[in-house]
DNA sequence: ACTATTTTAGTGTTATAACACAATAATATA
DNA sequence: TATATTATTGTGTTATAACACTAAAATAGT
């Protein structure tokens, strides 16, 4: 109980369960989102790159305002102007005007964006494919479960 | 069933169950550290500098080489030497020199520094009975496990 | 209809992170 | 012992993140 915690951070005693809990969240976190970073430089974007190009093509052909974009992000980014303007650079969104509302900045995802996404996409699957393999069925439902009760008051 | 999920992505289906552990997963651990970070920065600190003097506070009064530290972080940062920097500016942690190897650049917390880290204590320790209000022990136990699982081969 | 407030985007600046590289010391090998 | 390899740290550079601020347009209130 803990051993894996104990050999990440080379530790032998912790305060409590709740702390036990917390830095293995943290430490999953980061070894899965370090996996996902590997895939995502494979295609020359980042992870928060990903995520907006993720989110644009779930609107296809249309297109979001900066703020439904920021909203919609796992980790909210503050700085989604730059990481749009990058995008635009590599040509895999695109900008464009609201005619409702003239504050608006609209982007929608490039057909060469979604032809981007769609060569990411086996890889972040196979990623997916590994905690089946480590976790069975009511035992990712379970730890799905218990990880919205955690952020979930949030949302209510 | 995964309606958190939604709420916060603001989407209303998933690929499958991998895919929103995984979802998850990812919005819990930003959703902790952002209240963690709150916490840090209410004493002028990062998250990465409190990792720092954690570690270091561990083996007071001796002190760690560079990499002995960068191997104990929850999550190893490359740039360790600026992260100690910035904490030998507040005085928090000081530089010396190993006699046995002379490559290394060892470093210790102050009493300044443990001051700091007791005061930062108890607010997250606070954090940290959040857990224990929506999870009881049973279930902390089984998230803790199952977290375990799945970086545990990282570690075995 | 006019004014105040709110929403939205972008920019400028500073700090931090990421990555490659150089320098020094220890260790391994011949 | 002499040399090659490995380990460790620090620096230089570039890119990204964080934060405050400005400007413009929409909305609310009078």
């Amino acid at each position: 109980m803990g051993k894996k915690l104990k050999q990440w951070l080379k530790q032998d005693k912790f305060e409590d369960l709740n702390q036990e809990v917390l830095l293995n969240l943290f430490i999953t976190s980061y070894f899965l989102r370090s996996k996902h970073e590997t895939v995502m430089s494979k295609f020359g974007i980042t992870m928060p790159q990903y995520n907006v190009l993720r989110i644009l093509n779930g609107i296809y052909p249309d297109g979001h305002p900066r703020s439904e974009i920021i909203s919609r992000m796992i980790e909210p980014a503050p700085d989604v102007t730059r990481i749009i303007d990058n995008l635009i650079k590599d040509k895999l969104v695109e900008r464009y005007n609201s005619s409702a509302d003239k504050r608006l900045s609209m982007t929608r995802i490039t057909e060469k964006g979604i032809k981007l996404l769609n060569q990411v996409h086996p890889e972040v699957k196979a990623l997916g494919k590994y905690i089946s393999s480590v976790l069975n069925n009511s035992e990712r439902k379970k730890l799905s479960n218990l990880l919205e009760r955690i952020y979930g008051v949030l949302v209510d």
